[in-house]
DNA sequence: CAGCCTATGTCAGAATACTGACATGAGTCA
DNA sequence: TGACTCATGTCAGTATTCTGACATAGGCTG
């Protein structure tokens, strides 16, 4: 064990810096979202389906980060406020394409103008470099921490049941990675 | 309003990249803090009283980015643990200092080792230079949005109730900004 | 083709966090 | 000193999300 790092100091823990951050800008967005009747999770709905129609609640909720159950009960509420649809039998095995509405489609423009404003907020002190620096290194920390639980432990393989150990895991992604 | 950027891209937007980062660290952490018994605001808890000794339970819900509730409810379950400790009657004012048990001393360190390899595995693939932009990419981040809401909208500032307006939501951080 | 595995949708219960509201103690200012 | 503002701790109710479990459809393998 290095006694320079011999403890996670919060003021310069990326770990921490970066649930400050989320946690920011989770206030804001709610705070633009919700005179739209939007919260966060259902926005990031909208705007996954406005980029790839025809997504599946269980796809729609791995992009949102929570679980496909919790993405169902949201999308029946989006249903009951004709914001997006879905067909009443399945076309092809038990996958219900969702698709938005036109009055869905009108909302999320109006939310992602509000979201976008929120975003250039946040990056207003940062130049077009920077900016771009960020970008890569978020993606480097999810991508890294995607990979396989290598060390730690276990994981504990055996799927006894039908929902399998780690099946679910909101966390989706899976590039490849390796620590240094 | 620039229209070189008509909407939010999920692939590039940074709002999403940061989502996304802050998700895969949840799961990674609550991943190795689960086998000890600790979920994720419990062991910020405890790295904050290691810290800074004797925060208040409001202190730490701000640092927690949780509501006091939240974490009172926490402390209490805390404490049934031993691992930490609160007077039974508060040496000035009303606020409760809050203390780390031996126990929770102990705990603490563990957990503290974990937490930081998943740090050290979120960052694998960084080297310092690109470690030091993205701390000071989420700092910026954070504090433009910590800023007063100026634009956008509204806001509805106007404190009728005893429980004003924002008093209480849980993003901490900022607090400053108060329109009087 | 049968068996195994994976993924999806869904139902039910439990855990967690939040909002609203209230009383109290401290600091501030006229 | 007295009124006002603010923050804290706390009680109660609500909302959101998660975990566990099950049946079914499709792909893969021997």
């Amino acid at each position: 064990m290095s006694q320079a790092a011999p403890d996670i100091d919060l003021d310069t823990s990326i770990g921490y810096l970066l649930k400050q951050a989320a946690s920011a800008l989770h206030a804001a967005m709610d705070a633009v979202l919700r005179p739209l009747g939007l919260n966060i999770t259902q926005y990031s709905c909208l705007e996954l389906l406005a980029q790839r129609p025809g997504l599946s609640s269980s796809e729609l909720a791995r992009g949102a980060f929570v679980s496909r159950q919790s993405m169902n009960v949201l999308l029946q509420s989006l249903e009951g406020d004709d914001l997006v649809s879905r067909p009443g039998q399945a076309p092809v095995g038990r996958v219900l394409p969702v698709q938005l509405t036109p009055a869905g489609a009108a909302l999320r423009v109006t939310a992602s103008a509000a979201v976008r404003a929120v975003e250039e907020r946040m990056l207003g002190g940062l130049d077009r470099e920077a900016e771009g620096q960020l970008r890569s290194g978020l993606r480097a920390c999810a991508g890294a921490l995607s990979a396989a639980y290598a060390s730690s432990g276990a994981a504990s393989a055996a799927a006894s049941s039908t929902e399998s150990t780690s099946g679910d895991a909101a966390t989706s992604a899976a590039s490849a990675f390796r620590r240094r």
